[in-house]
DNA sequence: CGCCAGGTTAGAG
DNA sequence: CTCTAACATGGC
């Protein structure tokens, strides 16, 4: 018989998992994990191995799972290295509070999300690729477009009755073409802009690591010289998988639309208006777009 | 049918 | 540097 490793994380007080799961709840088409009630269910792949685990609140901490096979002590380590990452536990957010209740626009939504945490995207391929089925279509659609590239191109896992996807390898979409993607509905845009950023993985002209220490700036000039990275993707995906504090995507329509509505404002800000308004956030951008984003 | 969507590029001025 | 058209299609 075999034992289910199992472990706990323990969580800052200023963490609210229900607000997290609302979040990954937010729509049925997310194939790279399973809720089922305020249980999650994910298949990661860390290092050579992937593993299937389930995350469920506890007191004070997270509960963690592991689904199938016998992880190894190292395995162990890497997933609640990559559980932290995922929900941003590493970050202090008091400071930020502290700013929001000093300024009307994210005062009230500072304290109706308290515990609100930027939900991750540890891999960045992942993470950039998912920026560009973003990119100016609403985001139903987004979802559609990134479950049947997931299913196509991933590989899955079967586990008690249901399919467990990872996202695709670099190295599978770089080979793909318009012939592949186009029928998925991807736009001749996005095709071409996806199969480029998995050239650039797949042979290793970037890399996450690569980004690693590097900074916000050097970061994202290095992302921006990829065909279909702009600012808003890049700043998308240095929020998502780096957590630059200060990353937020300026030209976000999102953000626009909160702030008109916060403010009931006529019209959507100019540009100028939203960098004033970030100015009270310095270091924090990431964290008030996100309360933003939540407002809608 | 019309308008908008978690934008980016290329080209013109 | 700023402004604009084209891209391309679903959701409402």
């Amino acid at each position: 018989m075999i034992m289910k490793a199992q472990f706990t994380i323990p969580v800052p007080l200023e963490f609210n998992f229900e607000l997290c799961l609302e979040f990954l709840r937010r729509s049925p088409r997310e194939v790279l994990h399973r809720l089922d009630g305020d249980v999650v269910r994910k298949l990661v792949r860390i290092g050579h191995s992937e593993i299937l685990f389930e995350l469920r609140s506890g007191d004070k901490c997270l509960e963690v799972v592991v689904l199938h096979e016998s992880p190894t002590a190292s395995d162990l380590l890497h997933l609640k290295t990559y559980i932290g990452e995922w929900f941003d536990l590493a970050t202090d957010l008091k400071p930020f509070y502290l700013l929001a209740s000093r300024d009307k626009l994210l005062k009230d939504l500072a304290i109706k999300y308290y515990g609100y945490r930027i939900v991750g995207q540890p891999d960045l391929f992942e993470s950039m690729v998912w920026a560009i089925l973003g990119q100016q279509i609403n985001l139903q659609f987004a979802y559609t477009l990134k479950q049947r590239f997931v299913e196509h191109f991933g590989s899955k896992l079967l586990f008690e009755g249901t399919d467990y996807y990872l996202f695709p390898k670099p190295e599978t979409v770089a080979l793909l073409t318009d012939d592949h993607l186009l029928p998925l509905q991807f736009s001749r845009q996005k095709s071409k802009y996806t199969v480029l950023i998995a050239e650039a993985f797949a042979t290793n002209a970037l890399s996450r690591s690569a980004l690693e220490g590097m900074h916000f700036n050097e970061a994202k000039e290095k992302l921006m010289k990829i065909k279909g990275v702009g600012n808003w993707t890049a700043n998308y995906a240095l929020m998502k998988t780096f957590r630059y504090p200060d990353a937020f995507p300026l030209e976000d329509v999102g953000i626009h639309n909160a702030i008109r509505i916060l403010k009931k404002m006529d019209r959507k800000p100019t540009l100028e208006e939203v960098k004033k308004i970030f100015k009270k956030y310095k270091g924090w951008e990431a964290y008030a777009t996100l309360y933003l984003w939540k407002s809608l």
